[in-house]
DNA sequence: CCTGTTATGTTCTCACCAAGAACAAAACCT
DNA sequence: AGGTTTTGTTCTTGGTGAGAACATAACAGG
């Protein structure tokens, strides 16, 4: 919303609001309850209702009945409304989705690619097959940090300081892009184990860890968009060298890298997703040495989160990729650990930690929800419900 | 800001913005210019500002013409207007002190305690002495953390818990506390070092380091109001087991009882402040063993910048009470262990590392601002211009 | 000293907004 | 079948900021 408002901003405002309250809700919501909920009549809200319907961004359908009282409306996406897509880049494929208001994701297509930026005209090409006129904003979702919003990193690709503005043309639809590990981390927050909550964290655990401080739902970037580097804090005595340049990173402890390493083979970026993936098969079959890396992991795992939560103080830290294995295989371990990093004074009332729900869809939810943040601007509706 | 807003309530918003303007800005501004800083119709401003002074909370006075156009006023504090009480409180000493709006401080007494709780009644004694009518809110700045607003934990004066309700009773003027730490950052980011600067953090270096992370000119304060103990984050590899329950924390090697500790002197929170200062003397005497401790001290502030400057990308970091010293004597170790620390990707944009503006005075100066930011909420401000 | 320029204050009209009251409608309950 | 409950609809009303037109008070230059 403009700092500055005029009558007519405050109408904007509030079919912003109402868009909103329909596109987080879990269900679907009837116009009565978003009335009741933003706080406004009933004779307010049909107005608004009425001209996001004619601006095709909502559509009212009847509602069956429930309990006594007049029938109401269910305020659903109009079938001729704005779409964003959200891209799903991974290490070497990557899914295009169309997303609705309400966060409906339909899969439109699927893809692998050869680890150069050509992968960026695939996605254009895919996204040109699907496109109509309902398009409105892409978003995108790649590993590694995106400072200032447009030099990517991805190092495991070998990319260094690509610019985005050479792969994201004119010729794209609008698109917004953010790393992975944050939009899963904004998908929790959204829709997921950490809806509702105003200070919470959450980690992606891959080859290392990514992560993202969540406060009132929103994900920080930091003052160059690079914040979230967690896992390249020296949190667990680490006496090695990173391949970030820093040293005695947690990451070294936790993730696919480190339960390699704990084998004997050289971490990398190859097939140590895999690898390491055996060794939780393992473990879980009882094998020691197996048992004994992923314990030495939950064990680091649970200290770097006591140490951040001594920081950040979150109610609760949710983790995805190999973080749900561990806290399968090891809850308890993470828990001593965390809790052992803790001030003692905390230790009664420590953080909640959860698996994600979103799982994997994490960073492609994440990704339509920052598309959708874009289409709900104040300006864009406002420009919409112009147009129309 | 009430999320619901009727036509009414958004011209308290602009009032609420105004006051806000004249308030942040350095130095009193213009009627005309506050328009344009708002972005509203002069009509409109002169409107807004006639309500405000007529419930004092703001007071037009001629401003001297500065080149053509017909002249203005200034927009100044109401001289019947509500004031702001900031009281700093000690380790054994306390300072009360009036504060208008614009941010102006008037020192209205000090005194010491006993490091009891009892300093409560005297602290309210002091505040009866100099209250007026005029009195809005005061603000409370104390060092340890205050779990949940409520329950306060000063160690080094073996507070455990105690109750602030038993404390800030109803016989007094609204009040609103926090810790000192969080406070001197507030007050770096808001009329200091860190003005401006959308992400920042802030660190009082003391016996051991407090902090917080200042997110668009506001302190973070977690789930349980108790984040920003980064000091208890295991950043430097110290073995040794902390009071705070947990081990390895940073604040055993940063800080006064980490200099302290050079010197064979067993750390506590007595003496250990003079010692401190005493050593940090000896070293730019060139005392050679003092110099080895600050070597340290400042080596391992950097290591631990570095390390937090990865997770949380501020623009800048501004320090407080030792760390002004430590800048001043070893900037260069800061600077470079910092550097070290990082990413190798963030090096050539480090975060800047400042000495804080505001000083000694922080804690006031953030209470003061926590007051100020209590009387000028909305509903406060909308009560206040209904009841005039 | 007078006149034009410039920036601001002031007044008035206007489009717009949400609240609220009163009434209508459509379901359920007994 | 009639009362109850909930929601939709309509109309009036008080309030808000924008914008245009004009007034005012300084300065600058001849």
């Amino acid at each position: 919303m403009p700092e500055t408002m005029t009558s007519a901003d405050l109408r904007t405002r509030n079919q912003v609001r109402l868009l909103r309250a329909v596109h987080d809700a879990a269900a679907p919501i009837t116009r009565a309850e978003a009335a009741r909920v933003l706080g406004i009549g009933r004779n307010t809200a049909a107005a608004l209702v009425g001209e996001l319907e004619r601006a095709r961004l909502l559509h009212e359908v009847p509602a069956e009945a429930a309990g006594r009282g007049r029938p109401t409306t269910l305020l659903v996406p109009h079938p001729e409304g704005p779409l964003a897509f959200a891209v799903d880049f991974r290490e070497d494929t990557w899914t295009l989705a169309s997303v609705a208001l309400g966060g409906a994701i339909t899969e439109l297509e699927g893809g692998e690619h050869d680890r150069t930026p050509r992968v960026f005209a695939d996605l254009r090409a895919a996204i040109a097959r699907h496109a109509t006129d309902r398009l409105a904003v892409v978003g995108l979702a790649t590993s590694g940090p995106i400072r200032d919003g447009h030099r990517l990193h991805i190092s495991h690709l070998g990319w260094d300081e690509v610019d985005l503005a050479g792969l994201i043309g004119p010729d794209w639809p609008v698109t917004v892009i953010d790393n992975d590990a944050r939009l899963a981390g904004l998908a929790e927050a959204r829709r997921g184990a950490l809806r509702g909550m105003g200070t919470a964290m959450h980690f992606h655990i891959d080859f290392d860890i990514g992560g993202t401080l969540l406060l009132g739902g929103d994900a920080q970037r930091g003052a160059h968009n690079i914040a979230g580097e967690f896992g390249h804090m020296p949190l667990t005595g680490s006496p090695l060298e990173c391949m970030c340049g820093a040293r005695g990173c947690w990451s070294l402890d936790v993730g696919a890298n480190a339960l390699v390493r704990h084998f004997g083979a050289r971490p990398g970026y190859g097939e140590g997703r895999e690898l390491a993936r055996e060794i939780l098969r393992w473990a879980e079959d009882g094998d020691a040495e197996a048992s004994a890396a992923v314990d030495a992991n939950a064990a680091a795992l649970g200290t770097g989160l006591g140490a951040l939560a001594n920081a950040l103080d979150p109610q609760a830290i949710s983790l995805s990729g190999l973080g749900v294995d561990l806290i399968r295989l090891r809850r308890d371990t993470i828990e001593s650990h965390c809790a052992a990093g803790l001030m003692a004074f905390r230790r009664d009332e420590p953080p909640q930690i959860l698996a994600g729900t979103v799982g994997d869809a994490g960073p492609l939810t994440g990704a339509a929800e920052i598309a959708w943040d874009a289409i709900l601007a104040p300006d864009r509706v406002k420009a919409l419900l112009q147009g129309a």
